[in-house]
DNA sequence: ATATATTTTCAATATTTTTTGAAAGTTCGA
DNA sequence: TCGAACTTTCAAAAAATATTGAAAATATAT
Protein backbone atom coordinates (compact mmCIF):
# COMPACT_ATOMS: atom_id res chain seq x y z
CA UNK A 1 0.00 0.00 0.00
CA UNK A 2 1.24 3.16 -1.06
CA UNK A 3 1.19 6.55 1.58
CA UNK A 4 -1.43 8.29 -0.21
CA UNK A 5 -4.05 5.31 0.20
CA UNK A 6 -2.49 4.88 3.64
CA UNK A 7 -3.15 8.24 4.93
CA UNK A 8 -6.45 7.81 3.34
CA UNK A 9 -7.26 5.17 5.37
CA UNK A 10 -6.44 6.23 8.55
CA UNK A 11 -8.04 9.38 8.63
CA UNK A 12 -11.24 7.62 7.55
CA UNK A 13 -10.69 4.73 10.61
CA UNK A 14 -9.57 7.03 13.29
CA UNK A 15 -12.94 9.69 12.23
CA UNK A 16 -15.11 6.18 12.47
CA UNK A 17 -13.36 5.22 15.41
CA UNK A 18 -13.85 8.29 17.44
CA UNK A 19 -17.80 8.05 16.24
CA UNK A 20 -17.42 5.11 19.03
CA UNK A 21 -16.28 7.47 21.69
CA UNK A 22 -18.04 10.59 21.23
CA UNK A 23 -16.21 12.72 19.07
CA UNK A 24 -17.47 13.70 16.11
CA UNK A 25 -16.17 12.07 12.71
CA UNK A 26 -14.60 15.47 11.48
CA UNK A 27 -12.73 16.34 14.80
CA UNK A 28 -11.45 12.96 15.15
CA UNK A 29 -10.09 12.97 11.19
CA UNK A 30 -8.36 16.20 11.49
CA UNK A 31 -7.08 14.90 14.86
CA UNK A 32 -5.57 11.91 12.85
CA UNK A 33 -4.50 14.20 9.86
CA UNK A 34 -2.25 16.53 12.23
CA UNK A 35 -0.92 13.54 14.07
CA UNK A 36 0.39 11.59 10.66
CA UNK A 37 1.41 15.35 9.37
CA UNK A 38 5.63 16.16 10.03
CA UNK A 39 5.12 19.74 9.91
CA UNK A 40 2.17 21.99 11.23
CA UNK A 41 -0.85 22.90 8.71
CA UNK A 42 -2.98 25.94 8.25
CA UNK A 43 -6.81 25.77 8.27
CA UNK A 44 -6.28 26.09 4.56
CA UNK A 45 -4.09 22.70 4.51
CA UNK A 46 -7.24 20.98 6.62
CA UNK A 47 -9.88 22.21 4.43
CA UNK A 48 -8.33 21.07 1.18
CA UNK A 49 -7.03 18.02 2.20
CA UNK A 50 -10.17 16.40 4.42
CA UNK A 51 -12.84 18.94 1.82
CA UNK A 52 -14.45 20.49 4.72
CA UNK A 53 -15.80 23.94 5.13
CA UNK A 54 -14.11 27.11 6.50
CA UNK A 55 -16.68 27.14 9.07
CA UNK A 56 -16.08 23.20 10.02
CA UNK A 57 -12.68 23.13 10.14
CA UNK A 58 -12.68 26.17 12.02
CA UNK A 59 -14.88 25.19 14.89
CA UNK A 60 -13.66 21.48 15.33
CA UNK A 61 -9.62 22.71 15.64
CA UNK A 62 -10.89 24.73 18.49
CA UNK A 63 -12.58 22.13 19.80
CA UNK A 64 -9.26 20.42 19.51
CA UNK A 65 -7.66 22.97 21.01
CA UNK A 66 -10.10 22.99 24.13
CA UNK A 67 -9.16 19.11 24.53
CA UNK A 68 -5.41 20.23 24.96
CA UNK A 69 -4.83 17.73 21.86
CA UNK A 70 -3.93 20.45 19.52
CA UNK A 71 -1.50 23.63 19.61
CA UNK A 72 -1.63 26.40 17.56
CA UNK A 73 1.94 27.26 16.08
CA UNK A 74 3.23 30.87 14.64
CA UNK A 75 5.55 30.43 12.28
CA UNK A 76 8.05 33.51 12.17
CA UNK A 77 7.44 35.73 9.07
CA UNK A 78 4.09 34.23 8.04
CA UNK A 79 0.77 35.36 8.66
CA UNK A 80 -1.23 32.52 8.61
CA UNK A 81 -2.11 30.09 12.28
CA UNK A 82 -0.46 26.46 11.71
CA UNK A 83 -1.64 24.09 13.60
CA UNK A 84 -0.05 21.08 15.02
CA UNK A 85 -0.76 17.85 17.42
CA UNK A 86 1.56 16.33 20.31
CA UNK A 87 2.83 13.17 18.53
CA UNK A 88 3.50 11.54 21.79
CA UNK A 89 0.86 8.62 22.07
CA UNK A 90 0.76 7.79 25.64
CA UNK A 91 -0.02 11.71 26.22
CA UNK A 92 -2.61 12.21 24.09
CA UNK A 93 -3.97 8.97 25.71
CA UNK A 94 -3.70 10.66 29.19
CA UNK A 95 -4.83 13.66 27.86
CA UNK A 96 -7.98 12.48 26.78
CA UNK A 97 -8.42 10.51 29.79
CA UNK A 98 -8.07 13.84 31.84
CA UNK A 99 -11.05 15.69 30.39
CA UNK A 100 -12.90 12.94 30.25
CA UNK A 101 -12.90 12.07 34.09
CA UNK A 102 -13.48 15.92 34.58
CA UNK A 103 -16.38 16.14 31.95
CA UNK A 104 -17.99 12.77 32.78
CA UNK A 105 -16.85 10.42 35.74
CA UNK A 106 -16.76 13.43 38.71
CA UNK A 107 -20.47 14.64 37.54
CA UNK A 108 -22.17 11.51 37.71
CA UNK A 109 -19.69 10.64 40.97
CA UNK A 110 -21.56 14.04 42.36
CA UNK A 111 -25.02 12.66 41.48
CA UNK A 112 -24.28 9.52 42.69
CA UNK A 113 -23.67 10.88 46.47
CA UNK A 114 -26.91 12.42 46.42
CA UNK A 115 -29.10 9.43 45.18
CA UNK A 116 -27.52 7.38 47.41
CA UNK A 117 -29.44 9.44 50.04
CA UNK A 118 -32.58 8.42 49.18
CA UNK A 119 -34.97 8.62 51.32
CA UNK A 120 -37.31 5.52 52.23
CA UNK A 121 -37.96 2.31 54.16
CA UNK A 122 -34.70 -0.11 53.32
CA UNK A 123 -36.54 -3.05 53.81
CA UNK A 124 -38.79 -1.27 50.70
CA UNK A 125 -37.17 -3.93 48.01
CA UNK A 126 -37.50 -1.14 45.04
CA UNK A 127 -35.25 1.28 48.03
CA UNK A 128 -32.99 -1.69 48.79
CA UNK A 129 -32.02 -2.19 45.15
CA UNK A 130 -31.73 1.34 44.13
CA UNK A 131 -29.36 2.21 46.82
CA UNK A 132 -27.35 -1.48 46.37
CA UNK A 133 -26.98 -0.70 42.33
CA UNK A 134 -25.82 3.06 42.94
CA UNK A 135 -24.02 2.18 45.89
CA UNK A 136 -22.06 -0.01 43.87
CA UNK A 137 -21.39 1.71 41.12
CA UNK A 138 -19.90 4.57 43.03
CA UNK A 139 -17.87 1.82 44.17
CA UNK A 140 -15.85 1.32 41.61
CA UNK A 141 -16.46 4.37 40.23
CA UNK A 142 -14.22 6.28 43.05
CA UNK A 143 -11.54 2.92 41.90
CA UNK A 144 -11.42 3.89 38.66
CA UNK A 145 -10.94 7.75 39.75
CA UNK A 146 -8.23 6.86 41.66
CA UNK A 147 -6.71 4.76 39.40
CA UNK A 148 -7.16 7.11 36.41
CA UNK A 149 -5.13 9.92 38.66
CA UNK A 150 -2.07 7.73 39.00
CA UNK A 151 -1.84 6.57 34.88
CA UNK A 152 -2.65 10.63 34.55
CA UNK A 153 0.51 11.45 36.39
CA UNK A 154 2.37 8.54 35.31
CA UNK A 155 5.57 8.17 32.83
CA UNK A 156 4.36 5.31 29.67
CA UNK A 157 7.62 3.25 30.87
CA UNK A 158 6.39 3.28 34.52
CA UNK A 159 3.17 2.54 34.01
CA UNK A 160 3.90 -0.10 31.34
CA UNK A 161 6.49 -1.91 33.25
CA UNK A 162 4.33 -1.59 36.60
CA UNK A 163 1.31 -3.78 34.51
CA UNK A 164 3.41 -5.76 33.27
CA UNK A 165 4.72 -6.97 36.91
CA UNK A 166 1.02 -7.92 37.90
CA UNK A 167 -0.42 -9.03 34.27
CA UNK A 168 2.63 -10.79 32.76
CA UNK B 1 -34.92 12.91 48.11
CA UNK B 2 -37.68 10.20 47.57
CA UNK B 3 -37.14 7.33 45.42
CA UNK B 4 -39.43 8.46 42.49
CA UNK B 5 -37.19 11.67 41.73
CA UNK B 6 -33.93 9.74 42.12
CA UNK B 7 -35.13 6.93 39.78
CA UNK B 8 -35.62 9.27 37.40
CA UNK B 9 -32.20 11.02 38.08
CA UNK B 10 -30.58 8.08 37.55
CA UNK B 11 -32.44 7.07 34.56
CA UNK B 12 -32.15 10.04 32.65
CA UNK B 13 -27.81 10.82 33.76
CA UNK B 14 -27.35 7.29 32.68
CA UNK B 15 -28.88 7.85 29.32
CA UNK B 16 -26.83 11.19 29.24
CA UNK B 17 -23.84 9.39 30.12
CA UNK B 18 -24.31 6.71 27.35
CA UNK B 19 -24.55 9.35 24.75
CA UNK B 20 -21.03 9.95 25.35
CA UNK B 21 -19.62 6.24 25.15
CA UNK B 22 -21.34 5.77 21.63
CA UNK B 23 -24.51 4.10 23.22
CA UNK B 24 -28.13 5.64 22.35
CA UNK B 25 -29.85 7.04 24.79
CA UNK B 26 -32.77 4.55 25.10
CA UNK B 27 -30.26 1.46 25.17
CA UNK B 28 -28.64 2.90 28.16
CA UNK B 29 -31.98 4.72 29.99
CA UNK B 30 -33.71 0.77 29.52
CA UNK B 31 -30.58 -0.58 30.85
CA UNK B 32 -30.62 1.98 34.23
CA UNK B 33 -34.04 0.74 34.50
CA UNK B 34 -33.26 -3.11 34.95
CA UNK B 35 -30.26 -2.36 36.64
CA UNK B 36 -32.65 -0.85 39.95
CA UNK B 37 -35.81 -2.85 39.07
CA UNK B 38 -35.51 -6.22 41.60
CA UNK B 39 -37.79 -7.87 39.96
CA UNK B 40 -37.86 -9.01 35.61
CA UNK B 41 -39.98 -6.77 34.25
CA UNK B 42 -41.75 -6.84 30.22
CA UNK B 43 -41.70 -4.95 27.47
CA UNK B 44 -44.80 -2.81 28.57
CA UNK B 45 -43.77 -2.25 31.90
CA UNK B 46 -39.99 -0.45 30.49
CA UNK B 47 -42.67 1.14 27.19
CA UNK B 48 -44.91 2.52 30.17
CA UNK B 49 -42.18 3.65 32.11
CA UNK B 50 -39.71 5.42 30.00
CA UNK B 51 -42.85 6.98 27.58
CA UNK B 52 -41.53 5.27 24.47
CA UNK B 53 -42.68 3.41 21.67
CA UNK B 54 -43.10 -0.37 21.46
CA UNK B 55 -40.49 -0.83 18.43
CA UNK B 56 -38.10 1.11 20.36
CA UNK B 57 -38.23 -0.96 23.41
CA UNK B 58 -37.79 -3.89 21.42
CA UNK B 59 -35.08 -3.35 19.45
CA UNK B 60 -33.26 -1.44 22.33
CA UNK B 61 -33.82 -4.59 24.58
CA UNK B 62 -32.43 -7.07 21.84
CA UNK B 63 -29.18 -4.78 21.47
CA UNK B 64 -28.72 -4.90 25.18
CA UNK B 65 -28.72 -9.16 24.69
CA UNK B 66 -26.48 -8.72 21.70
CA UNK B 67 -24.29 -6.70 24.38
CA UNK B 68 -24.94 -9.35 26.74
CA UNK B 69 -26.23 -6.92 29.62
CA UNK B 70 -29.31 -8.20 29.98
CA UNK B 71 -31.71 -11.53 29.77
CA UNK B 72 -34.81 -12.63 28.39
CA UNK B 73 -36.34 -14.57 31.49
CA UNK B 74 -39.46 -16.83 31.20
CA UNK B 75 -41.41 -16.96 34.26
CA UNK B 76 -43.71 -20.06 34.62
CA UNK B 77 -46.91 -19.82 33.67
CA UNK B 78 -46.35 -16.64 31.89
CA UNK B 79 -47.00 -16.00 28.28
CA UNK B 80 -44.96 -12.93 28.24
CA UNK B 81 -40.75 -12.64 28.56
CA UNK B 82 -39.67 -10.75 31.17
CA UNK B 83 -36.27 -9.23 31.13
CA UNK B 84 -33.63 -8.85 33.75
CA UNK B 85 -29.87 -6.83 33.98
CA UNK B 86 -26.57 -8.21 35.40
CA UNK B 87 -26.54 -6.59 38.69
CA UNK B 88 -23.00 -7.14 39.83
CA UNK B 89 -21.06 -3.92 38.37
CA UNK B 90 -18.34 -5.44 37.66
CA UNK B 91 -18.96 -7.74 35.87
CA UNK B 92 -21.30 -5.52 33.88
CA UNK B 93 -17.94 -3.38 33.57
CA UNK B 94 -16.40 -6.58 32.10
CA UNK B 95 -18.83 -7.17 29.72
CA UNK B 96 -18.59 -3.87 28.17
CA UNK B 97 -14.83 -4.11 27.62
CA UNK B 98 -14.70 -7.33 26.65
CA UNK B 99 -17.69 -6.52 23.85
CA UNK B 100 -16.06 -2.94 23.01
CA UNK B 101 -12.32 -4.63 22.49
CA UNK B 102 -13.93 -7.17 20.24
CA UNK B 103 -15.57 -4.01 18.16
CA UNK B 104 -13.27 -1.47 18.29
CA UNK B 105 -10.02 -2.25 19.44
CA UNK B 106 -9.44 -5.74 17.44
CA UNK B 107 -10.59 -4.22 14.00
CA UNK B 108 -8.03 -0.69 14.85
CA UNK B 109 -5.04 -3.25 15.57
CA UNK B 110 -5.78 -5.36 12.64
CA UNK B 111 -5.75 -1.76 10.50
CA UNK B 112 -2.60 -0.18 11.76
CA UNK B 113 -0.60 -3.96 10.89
CA UNK B 114 -1.34 -3.41 7.48
CA UNK B 115 -0.65 0.31 7.86
CA UNK B 116 2.29 -0.08 9.50
CA UNK B 117 3.82 -1.51 5.89
CA UNK B 118 3.56 1.09 4.03
CA UNK B 119 5.65 1.11 1.03
CA UNK B 120 7.81 4.12 0.22
CA UNK B 121 11.35 5.57 1.51
CA UNK B 122 11.46 5.88 5.54
CA UNK B 123 13.82 9.30 4.85
CA UNK B 124 10.81 10.75 3.48
CA UNK B 125 9.61 12.69 6.29
CA UNK B 126 6.23 12.27 5.66
CA UNK B 127 6.45 8.14 5.37
CA UNK B 128 8.56 8.71 8.15
CA UNK B 129 5.56 10.51 10.53
CA UNK B 130 3.37 8.26 9.45
CA UNK B 131 5.05 5.19 10.05
CA UNK B 132 6.02 5.83 13.90
CA UNK B 133 2.71 7.42 14.34
CA UNK B 134 0.93 4.20 13.63
CA UNK B 135 3.64 2.25 14.99
CA UNK B 136 3.37 3.78 19.19
CA UNK B 137 -0.56 3.41 18.21
CA UNK B 138 -0.20 0.36 17.39
CA UNK B 139 2.35 -0.54 20.71
CA UNK B 140 0.13 1.28 22.93
CA UNK B 141 -2.88 -0.84 21.91
CA UNK B 142 -1.46 -3.82 22.64
CA UNK B 143 -0.37 -3.29 25.74
CA UNK B 144 -3.89 -2.04 26.33
CA UNK B 145 -5.19 -5.13 24.80
CA UNK B 146 -3.16 -7.27 27.16
CA UNK B 147 -4.48 -5.76 30.14
CA UNK B 148 -8.07 -5.73 29.48
CA UNK B 149 -7.87 -9.59 28.70
CA UNK B 150 -6.29 -9.85 32.73
CA UNK B 151 -8.89 -7.16 33.51
CA UNK B 152 -11.99 -9.12 31.72
CA UNK B 153 -10.46 -12.59 33.09
CA UNK B 154 -10.10 -11.34 36.85
CA UNK B 155 -12.17 -11.21 39.75
CA UNK B 156 -13.02 -7.69 41.27
CA UNK B 157 -10.89 -8.28 44.38
CA UNK B 158 -8.05 -9.62 42.89
CA UNK B 159 -7.69 -6.55 40.64
CA UNK B 160 -8.47 -3.95 42.80
CA UNK B 161 -6.30 -5.19 45.34
CA UNK B 162 -3.55 -6.27 42.79
CA UNK B 163 -4.09 -2.34 41.82
CA UNK B 164 -3.53 -1.13 44.98
CA UNK B 165 -0.27 -2.17 45.40
CA UNK B 166 0.91 -0.33 43.00
CA UNK B 167 -1.20 2.63 43.07
CA UNK B 168 -1.58 3.06 47.24
C1' DA C 1 -5.59 55.07 8.71
C1' DT C 2 -6.59 51.93 5.14
C1' DA C 3 -6.61 47.91 2.61
C1' DT C 4 -6.01 43.18 2.80
C1' DA C 5 -5.45 38.76 4.79
C1' DT C 6 -7.16 35.79 8.05
C1' DT C 7 -10.26 33.97 11.62
C1' DT C 8 -14.70 33.50 13.79
C1' DT C 9 -19.62 33.28 14.08
C1' DC C 10 -24.06 31.52 13.26
C1' DA C 11 -28.56 31.05 10.73
C1' DA C 12 -29.84 28.09 7.26
C1' DT C 13 -29.31 23.54 5.33
C1' DA C 14 -28.04 18.85 5.00
C1' DT C 15 -27.14 14.58 7.03
C1' DT C 16 -27.42 11.09 10.36
C1' DT C 17 -29.62 8.89 13.97
C1' DT C 18 -33.51 7.70 16.58
C1' DT C 19 -38.31 6.85 17.21
C1' DT C 20 -42.85 5.65 15.96
C1' DG C 21 -46.70 2.70 15.03
C1' DA C 22 -49.06 -0.23 12.20
C1' DA C 23 -48.60 -4.48 9.79
C1' DA C 24 -46.53 -8.91 9.53
C1' DG C 25 -44.83 -12.70 11.97
C1' DT C 26 -44.67 -16.01 15.71
C1' DT C 27 -46.04 -18.76 19.61
C1' DC C 28 -49.01 -21.37 22.21
C1' DG C 29 -53.22 -22.98 24.54
C1' DA C 30 -57.53 -25.00 23.73
C1' DT D 1 -56.25 -25.78 13.34
C1' DC D 2 -57.75 -21.48 15.04
C1' DG D 3 -57.40 -17.29 17.32
C1' DA D 4 -55.67 -14.41 20.86
C1' DA D 5 -51.44 -12.87 22.97
C1' DC D 6 -47.30 -11.41 22.18
C1' DT D 7 -42.97 -10.11 19.44
C1' DT D 8 -40.56 -8.35 15.52
C1' DT D 9 -39.89 -5.61 11.46
C1' DC D 10 -39.32 -1.58 8.86
C1' DA D 11 -40.86 2.51 6.06
C1' DA D 12 -41.95 6.95 7.26
C1' DA D 13 -41.57 10.88 10.49
C1' DA D 14 -39.26 13.32 13.98
C1' DA D 15 -35.38 14.75 16.42
C1' DA D 16 -30.69 15.47 17.02
C1' DT D 17 -26.34 16.57 15.16
C1' DA D 18 -23.06 18.19 11.85
C1' DT D 19 -21.88 21.18 7.98
C1' DT D 20 -21.93 25.02 5.02
C1' DG D 21 -20.86 29.56 3.49
C1' DA D 22 -21.33 34.24 3.61
C1' DA D 23 -21.04 38.12 6.65
C1' DA D 24 -18.86 40.11 10.65
C1' DA D 25 -14.94 40.56 13.37
C1' DT D 26 -10.12 40.77 14.01
C1' DA D 27 -5.26 41.22 12.97
C1' DT D 28 -1.41 42.90 10.30
C1' DA D 29 1.42 45.23 6.84
C1' DT D 30 2.22 49.37 4.62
Amino acid sequence: MKLPEAKQQFISSWGAFGTHWGINRTMAQIHALLLISPDPLTQDDIMEDLNISRGNTNMNIRELINWGLVERVILPGERKEYFTAEKDIWKVVKQIVKERKKRELEPMMQLLDKLEDVEGDKKDKKVKTFVDTVSSIKRLGLQADKTLDVMIKAEENWFVSNLMKIFK
